[in-house]
RNA sequence: GUGGAUAUAGUUCAGUUGGUUAGAACACCAGUUUGUGGCACUGGGGGUCGCCGGUUCGAAUCCGGUUAUCCACCCCA
């Protein structure tokens, strides 16, 4: 038997809830004025290396990158935010610094080992905005974030952060290397490569003893700017106006290398380890990093299977069912199948069967109404009906 | 990439110290004396016991390999 690929799934028996999640989700952003964008699924490889950065480990061992039949370096989409970004540029929307918003969804491509809650084949819902640089932007893009949860009844908690600018990011990165390069003995393996690496993600280290040690580390909250600063606070200022719960981690770091500013991450405690449903920022330097001219943005993603299952939607009774008991009715029936379906959801039996198994086939399908053509409707012209 | 667990019907699982034709529940399909569903009852279909090899008179059961799944690390949505 051919199988799918491992970490690769069908979506079947969650189809009702994973076409309900999208629905409901593009509407939301639409009332947020997000347009709808589609890009390929397929890229060149240079795209990925130049915006989620060669040290991330998404491009570093976990691309679909092959060699196409035209000799291009190409591979499947590992996230949403570089193809969209590269489609801003290439409409050449950068030169005059067009605001643009956009929501889209799609299967992304990340070769690791399988998980609950990882895939290899996974689907993000996403948004991006281009060309505000105000921190109110980023607000609406939580805003639109914990609205989108909220219509699923999905428990969560927001982590924000500030990772800073060009400004003070350096001096930050300075101050935390060399305060970790003095702990560096004490420090786990994978740490001490981290710092040399992606010094950052120390600080989210897992492990106890790295964490005791990091209790005295500088904090970027500390060091920021005065513009960040200035930012961070209305961020959580406005946030508590909206009533949006959330709680500072310094620790919270994006992986990807191109975010700068806000982070925030959505963390539900009950879909296992892989507990990050939706993870965004500000990525300012994005655009130039892509030979753009230098265009601020904002937007996050979401992981719509690790959100799945958490989504409820109650089963409810709907679309009429239509049925016959003699031969005879049959074109009856299907001419009022024909004109039912214009405007209703419409199940046809097409087989001849008494009227109990009809209305237990009826049940089943959870059907609200029953319409039959017995011996006695057929010669009336009529339908003897029924709600259940 | 690392570690641990698992693999028997559509699903959840039984299956004794290796021994007849591998079972149950649920699900599915059909029916229960003639036009009112959910309940109940009766019957039915469905498994090369993940795959390959070995031990044995005999393997779902023991051994080796392999693949996949699950959980965690790692990473991230």
């Amino acid at each position: 038997m051919i199988k799918a690929l491992r970490g690769m799934k069908d979506i079947i028996e969650d189809s009702d809830k994973f076409t309900y999640f999208i629905k409901k989700s593009s509407e939301i952003a639409e009332n947020f004025c997000f347009e709808y964008i589609e890009t390929p699924l397929l890229e060149e490889t240079r795209l990925f290396k130049r915006s989620v950065g060669e040290s991330s480990d998404i491009v570093n061992k976990e691309m679909y990158q092959f060699t196409d039949k035209g000799g291009n370096d190409v591979c499947l989409r590992p996230e949403g935010t570089a193809g969209v970004v590269r489609a801003y540029i290439e409409h050449k929307f950068d030169k005059l610094k067009t605001p643009k918003q956009w929501y889209y969804f799609g299967p992304m491509f990340r070769y690791e080992r399988p998980q609950k809650g990882r895939l290899r084949e996974f689907h993000q819902f996403g948004v991006e905005s281009f060309g505000e640089e105000s921190v109110y932007e980023d607000i609406k893009v939580i805003l639109l974030a914990s609205k989108i949860l909220d219509s699923f009844n999905i428990n969560y908690t927001l982590k924000i952060n500030s990772l800073g600018c060009d400004e003070c990011r350096p001096t930050y990165m300075n101050s935390l290397v060399s305060f970790l390069d003095e702990k560096k003995e004490n420090l786990c393996e994978d740490c001490q490569r981290r710092i040399t690496q992606n010094p950052l993600r120390v600080l989210d280290c897992k492990n106890e003893n790295c964490q005791n040690e990091l209790k005295t580390a500088p904090k970027i909250t500390y060091n920021l700017c005065e513009n960040c600063n200035k930012d961070f606070e209305i961020l959580q200022n406005e946030l508590k106006k909206l009533n949006i719960q959330f709680e500072v981690d310094t620790n919270l770091v994006r992986g990807l290398d191109y975010y700068n500013k806000t982070a925030f991450e959505f963390v539900s405690t009950e879909i296992g380890a892989q507990s990050a449903i939706c993870g965004g920022g500000r990525y300012d330097k994005l655009v130039e990093m892509l030979n753009g001219k230098p265009v601020p943005a904002v937007g996050f993603a979401m992981g719509i299977e690790r959100l799945l299952p958490l989504v409820n939607i109650e089963p409810k009774r709907e679309g009429i069912y239509l049925g016959i008991m003699t031969e005879d009715a049959r074109d009856m029936a299907l001419n009022k199948f024909n004109e039912l379906t214009n405007s209703n959801k419409v199940y046809f039996e097409n087989r001849v069967r008494k009227l109990n198994q009809h209305l237990k086939k009826a049940d089943k399908l959870n059907c609200k109404k029953v319409m039959i053509i017995g011996e006695d409707e057929l010669k009336n012209g009529t339908f003897w009906e029924k709600e259940l």
